[in-house]
DNA sequence: TAGTTTTTGTGATTTTTTTCACTACAAATA
DNA sequence: TATTTGTAGTGAAAAAAATCACAAAAACTA
């Protein structure tokens, strides 16, 4: 099975585009409404379906509802999927309290910080995963990520102190981790590093703005 | 000048690697330094330079300080880049606090909400820009923008109101938008559109992880 | 029922991006 | 000065991704 990065995000964004079309009140959508919802082509779409056996009905198109269905299992969305973020400053802090996450099957279960005054738990064995977010010490990192068989981590530390966090995280078992430090971080082969950018892609606007107003067209 | 959005964002990456290296007391780098500090490839590193004209020296690789003054030359950072926000919530505020984004010389000069509770100021003829950020009333945004001349506007309002603040965007002027409100948003030919899939990158991350340890290795 | 329309599914093709492989040359060394 | 060494620069090749184009099936039409 061929998988690229951009083809799983387009699935993401088909999904989305297609709970939003489902509470418009439509059953069936084509492969170019697709397109048109996530800013694709329509031969694109269908190819992306093709790749993971996924069909419709000439000229039927897609069933909306089965195709959420196919798409949340590919996707992993079929079981709640528990993740842990480690630094609870500003950025940190806004993903943690972000509500978004939750209608997508994603919850933050647990933050960890090196600042003590942002703790709200100290014994890890009263935790309860439905509570609010505890916020540890994060020496209780590997217990907890063992204990509740944790796989993915976001790191909002720093970038002098992401590339400790995410050997804590790979021994601890972590498997995923999305990193927000604008800094490389060395992993091994069991575990992905994905990187979010976020001054690298406020740069790179930037550089498309300049060169089109300095070339007067598009 | 065959441009490509990853490739610029590369040529950013080169760029925060230099300026660790020469902190670290490097003068000099070479291809596969470079390459090594961003995930990249030598031949990589020496294409992209190739592709914007940037020349080293046989041998000798190529001097960190000139290196550092062409990219940013390429990057727009030989001036203050003057930025709004729209949507000043978790993540708006997280964004408009954050101090990396200075000494990259982007400045985000002014945020715009519709809650007055989180306004700061109701005169915009008395904000100077050098101040703490103003907080305004959207309504206030195209004046601003247009006195200012502001390019550059970043979006963290809910997705619902997302195409709203685009279209007072693009009729005030602004030609670049960065956008974290996870729905597509309908631009014109004269303005850019990047997208920040925060769930998207969580998402593919799950998917990955997901993918590799069903299959037990990578 | 036959014909027409519409839309899927996918092999073939094209385009884009990355990697390879080799030349040229500057610096170091003998 | 001659020789060796290491690295830049770059066209060619390969790989990856996107697009095209068209046959086939389903759903309408009359
Ligand atoms: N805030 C933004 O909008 C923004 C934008 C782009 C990039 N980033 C990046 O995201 C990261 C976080 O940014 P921020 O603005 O939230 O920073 P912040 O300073 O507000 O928060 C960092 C948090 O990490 C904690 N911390 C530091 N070292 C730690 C360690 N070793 N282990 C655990 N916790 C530790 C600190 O106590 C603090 O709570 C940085 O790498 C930054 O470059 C942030
Ligand atoms: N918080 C996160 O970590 C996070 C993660 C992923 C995606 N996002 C996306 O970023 C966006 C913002 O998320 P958030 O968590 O900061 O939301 P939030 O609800 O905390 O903040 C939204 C802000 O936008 C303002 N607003 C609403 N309508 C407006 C309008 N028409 N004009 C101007 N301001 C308006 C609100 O007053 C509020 O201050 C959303 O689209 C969300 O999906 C956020």
């Amino acid at each position: 099975m061929k998988t690229n990065k951009l083809c799983i995000i387009r699935l993401s964004k088909y999904k989305n585009a297609l709970y939003r079309l489902k509470s418009l009140g439509f059953v069936r959508v084509f492969s170019d409404n697709l397109a048109d919802a996530v800013e694709a082509t329509a031969s694109q779409v269908r190819k992306d379906f093709s790749i993971f056996g996924i069909s419709g009905n000439k000229r039927g198109g897609y069933k909306i509802d089965e195709l959420i269905e196919k798409l949340n299992i590919i996707l992993g969305k079929d079981e709640l999927q528990k993740v842990i973020i480690v630094g609870l400053g500003k950025l940190g802090t806004a993903l943690s309290r972000y509500t978004g996450f939750e209608k997508e099957e994603i919850k933050i279960v647990a933050a960890f910080d090196i600042d003590s005054t942002k703790f709200n738990q100290t014994d890890i064995k009263m935790i309860k995963l439905n509570e609010k977010t505890p916020v540890l010490a994060l020496e209780y990192l590997p217990e907890f990520v063992r204990k509740n068989n944790i796989k993915i981590g976001i790191i909002t530390v720093p970038d002098i102190a992401a590339q400790q966090v995410v050997d804590i995280m790979l021994s601890s078992g972590i498997k995923g981790i999305l990193n927000f430090a604008p800094i490389r971080l060395r992993g091994n082969d069991d575990c992905i590093i994905n990187n979010v950018n976020l001054e690298g892609e406020l740069e790179n606007l930037i550089y498309f703005v300049n060169a089109s107003t300095k070339t007067k067209g598009k």
